[in-house]
DNA sequence: CGCTCATTTGAGGAACTTCAAGGTCAGTGG
DNA sequence: CCACTGACCTTGAAGTTCCTCAAATGAGCG
């Protein structure tokens, strides 16, 4: 990451003084490192950010991502790959609290901002040597890699199933991974969606559609779902 | 793990006195480890094994990962899951020098010998408080992890893609996991392949059999096949 | 209101699955 | 040695799912 600042202005910015200056910023920390103030406290000193991006923005591409981890404050960060026939696919969502940066060079995906987002950037080398000496955050960063590991399990496994299964069962995990609030504000495109669980964007919409003439969700105007049968939708296939 | 001899006499065989007895066991900690002798040492304390499975046998169910990781010697392992409605999925295989046991309990996976096999179990807790005072180990375990969460982004990303270039890859990859030898001798059935790919057998079949007409592997006997243009497989969309 | 962009709906076609039959090969017994 | 068997792979034909292309509808915004 040569250079922070090549988010356009003026949504970017970086204050260093802010960095947990926000109640998101704190809350999510506090939750990833179960309230250890003391390892929150030595951490900030690797740290930089919130920096902002607007959404479809690149915030970086592979080679970066050796430098720098990135936590995400706020919105959603796209880890995606264009492959030579023009197709696109989304290998992964990060959403607030989650890290992103365990990445592959080989794969050369490019990570982007599904919507506007504010990430901290935690300077790679600092935080591998700080865990080397503190069993706790050792902890903290291997349940991250594992945590995600499982969810791309879980998304192979997806992947095989129909398209009205797919749509069920990522509506339902991402309002689980969003906190089971009454309404589920989908804040990714469909684009995306359909990207992420390899369909198109008309498959999605019959699906959903189909999903909604079944009773199971409701759809209310503006992006805005209310899931009407959690359990119902895990059972679709 | 409550009992490693589950696996069926005659062919289950655990013999502590051998755990570097085999070339193959040494050579693939001495790459995995690169060549230190003294961390190999080590580790032995925390072994068992070699332990050998026939093929199809189950070597471990979810619950039980938690306690061991395990190291693949000879044979191939799948990770697999059985659906309500009776299909079933794969994912990941692992080859002679993986470690098996990153596996989310939440996914309830079922560990199995592809093929005959013979694996090292190392107990985790063990392992894990030896990482957080050897940093040598501590990148040894997190690079098996992050190549296992690569190997499993690449996986989705073929999931996108048509039968014909799932299979040219599965092929590709899978020669070169093996070492790019003359022959690729596929150790798998062609139903271990297909649940990976998310296909039929049928459907595998036919992709085999155009990627065979097309020039770009020849078939010899005994599931044996010579990669002719391994640049084109790669190419196959 | 009129523009743009995102989503939905419809009709036809391609890809993959399903069902069914045939082929190959190693092991077994006559 | 040859036929028989069973497991595995291959091939064919019909059906389903999903994609493609095209048009309509809806939502947000100046």
């Amino acid at each position: 990451m040569a250079n922070l600042d090549f988010c356009t202005a003026p949504f970017a910015e970086s204050n260093d003084t802010k960095i947990f200056g926000t109640a998101d910023t704190a809350a999510h920390f506090a939750k990833v490192f179960d309230g250890n103030a003391t390892l929150q406290r030595t951490l900030s000193a690797l740290q930089r950010g919130p920096v902002r991006f607007y959404q479809d923005s690149v915030i970086a591409l592979n080679e970066d991502v050796a430098d720098y981890l990135m936590f995400v404050v706020r919105g959603v960060v796209r880890s995606c790959k264009v492959c030579k026939s023009g197709n696109r696919s989304i290998v992964s969502f990060y959403l607030p609290g989650d890290f992103v940066g365990w990445v592959d060079a080989k794969l050369s995906l490019s990570i982007e901002a599904a919507t506007d987002t504010e990430l901290l950037f935690i300077k790679r080398k600092g935080l591998v040597s700080l865990a080397s000496q503190n069993v706790r955050l050792a902890n903290v960063l291997l349940t991250a890699t594992t945590n995600e590991l499982a969810r791309s399990q879980e998304h192979v496994l997806l992947m095989s199933k129909s398209a009205k299964c797919r749509a069920a069962t990522f509506l339902s995990d991402l309002w689980v991974r969003l906190g089971k609030a009454q309404y589920l504000d989908v804040p990714m495109s469909h684009q995306d969606i359909a990207d992420y669980l390899g369909l198109t964007i008309e498959t999605l919409s019959r699906s959903i559609t189909d999903l909604d003439r079944a009773g199971l969700i409701a759809r209310v105007p503006a992006r805005r779902l209310i899931l009407q049968n959690h359990f119902g939708l895990r059972r679709v296939n």
